[in-house]
DNA sequence: TTGCACAATGGCAACGTTAACATTTGGGCG
DNA sequence: CGCCCAAATGTTAACGTTGCCATTGTGCAA
């Protein structure tokens, strides 16, 4: 207690304890080839000296350092959250951890994360892509850096996951095509979007799919407000019986704008979201939208690096669906 | 290219440069002690093997490791987001890395953080503590591992941080008062929550600094649905025109309820709420709320560690106070 | 010419851990 | 009684980096 110890090794321990280095070692990880009196004698040395396995020495011994570095150009941003629970959850089930980094986004490329994490203990990492990078065709993952990408684009050298955004477009248009409507109006995002475009892609296909041909979308900026001002256009549309909404904020405001102009929602036109995100926030309204499981993603993308295990694994591509979640904003006209 | 070695390592590149490790690692730190040809040539030589410092081996010799550990208990909750932003934003400012660790609640102990932390890379640690932990009067922090906890409780070991969920309220009902209104009407949220029962206690103490007995609450569970019903509770109260609501959900969902009962705000109600959380969500309503600035409190956690950089500072308790963003849901009664 | 300061570089050791191999001990069996 | 095997433990070396000190080379004042 009176001088403070730098740091206690295995060394201190097998002094203490009166064995070998190798036999404290074997003790932390629990070998069966120590005699359980032996070990008891070791453990109640490490519980004496407060030893802790030293995290450097250990994987400079074994070359892994048991940790997945995520690379985010945004921290904020829809969905995150939930990845990063997924993250903490694989990590913590292979017994790793994670490190996350900003990467600044300026310039926007996969070379700027990797060479960004190539400095940290990490032995493989994931970029959560909400742009297109510059060298998205370009880029080589590092060699030895087993490397994940959160995108719907598929990469020819790294394995990528994502909630199927082009799916979700067309689960949202089957139904409603379903319960009766002719057509489903789409009310966009920024183009910038790679998400929001696969949304918008899904929406044009799966109508051409019924021999529809998609109508004039309305193009908004994820807002509420961009939502308010598309329904109160859309109100005004006789041909509109349902309006497919990029994302659950505008969805609301286009519910709202619609009732602005004296449309009630569900009896006169139908609302579709995206995101179950509204949630808690509004209290009379169950939105039907469609649910990410975004955590999913994230565990998937932990999962393919941890559980890899430095045994190369080949690249691989997947897609998480969402699910259509039922609500009252959709009339069905059958 | 043929055979994939298996890392490069500095004595890979001086026998390439021609040079000894010692002034490789001397060119890595851009050491004036090296000629600059010299430097050029190791250089040329890094880039042909495609050297990257190794991790381990630099933090085993330097005994630091760069980086901070966030425990969580929950990943998702409010402000999380803007949280990592700010650990993420500080991290990047001192050259640390931030590693994340979800940990479990059973038992919910500062301990159980603590001893998880301790088998990873970091030099520091930053706890997000939303309950009270069984442990909170008697933990003390590992020693040589900076604490810092973010919670508005002050603690005697560690370092503590929040936003200032007392002086909101006390800026609110302050709002309030000086707007002409006897008293606010307050709803609450579950009793677990810490930031949540500051809130409730300073909107009793700041009632009471005006000589004003607090009103009979409403116990609400952070959604809008239980907003919504205490609106409609609280429209049939005649002394009720002013009401602070601990989130902006229940504030959303109490004015529907509101209006439900045909009362308007903010003619006939006022209505303020806590986080700024609505913006972009709800469309045609400006609430008024607070906005809390989570990101510097995040920012405010890593710089306490990583500006220490090893020299222990000493215990600091930080609140970092919210802004109160005028909407249009108060009515002026002078 | 000698001596000396200083710039540039090299050699060695150590950080803490653990894989691989070596050694000791005790017991069973021919 | 000697042999061999297995269990338990010890010894050595190496992972990659860098601080410390030693060595070499160069220019300049005495």
């Amino acid at each position: 207690m009176a001088a403070v110890k730098k740091s206690v090794s295995v060394k201190d321990v097998a002094r203490l304890a009166g064995v070998s280095e190798q036999t404290v070692s074997r003790t932390v990880h629990d070998s069966p080839s120590v005699r359980p009196e032996t070990k008891e004698r070791v453990r109640a040395a490490m519980r004496e000296l407060g030893y802790r396995p030293n995290f450097a020495g250990r994987s400079l011994r074994r070359g892994k350092f048991k940790t997945v570095g995520v690379a985010m150009f945004n921290i904020t941003g829809t969905g995150n959250l939930d990845r990063m629970e997924g993250f903490a959850a694989a990590a913590d089930k292979h017994g790793y951890a994670i490190t996350l980094t900003k990467v600044d986004g300026h310039p926007y490329t996969l070379e700027s994360a990797s060479s960004r994490m190539s400095a940290l203990p990490v032995d493989g990492m994931v970029v959560i892509m909400n742009r297109m990078p510059a060298d998205f065709g370009t880029f080589e993952p590092l060699p030895g850096m087993q490397t994940v990408l959160v995108t719907m684009l598929e990469h020819p050298l790294c394995s990528t996951v994502d909630s199927d955004q082009f799916d979700c477009s067309r689960q949202v248009v089957e139904y409603l095509l379903g319960r009766g409507h002719k057509t489903a109006h789409f009310i966009s995002c920024p183009e910038r979007s790679l998400s929001g475009m696969r949304r918008e892609e899904g929406w044009r296909e799966a109508l051409r799919a019924h021999g529809i041909e998609p109508p004039q979308l309305v193009r908004g900026d994820w807002t509420a407000q961009s939502g308010y001002a598309a329904g109160q256009v859309l109100a005004d549309d006789p041909t509109c019986t349902a309006i497919y909404a990029s994302n659950d904020a505008m969805a609301y405001g286009c519910i709202r704008g619609l009732e602005s102009r004296g449309k009630h929602v569900p009896e006169d036109v139908s609302v579709v979201g995206v995101d179950d995100s509204l949630g808690d926030i509004v209290p009379d309204c169950r939105l039907t939208t469609v649910r990410f499981d975004n955590k999913r993603v994230g565990m998937w993308a932990v999962d393919k690096i941890a559980g890899a295990d430095g045994g190369a694994s080949g690249v691989e591509h997947m897609l998480i669906p969402g699910v259509l979640v039922e609500g009252d904003t959709v009339r069905d006209l059958r």
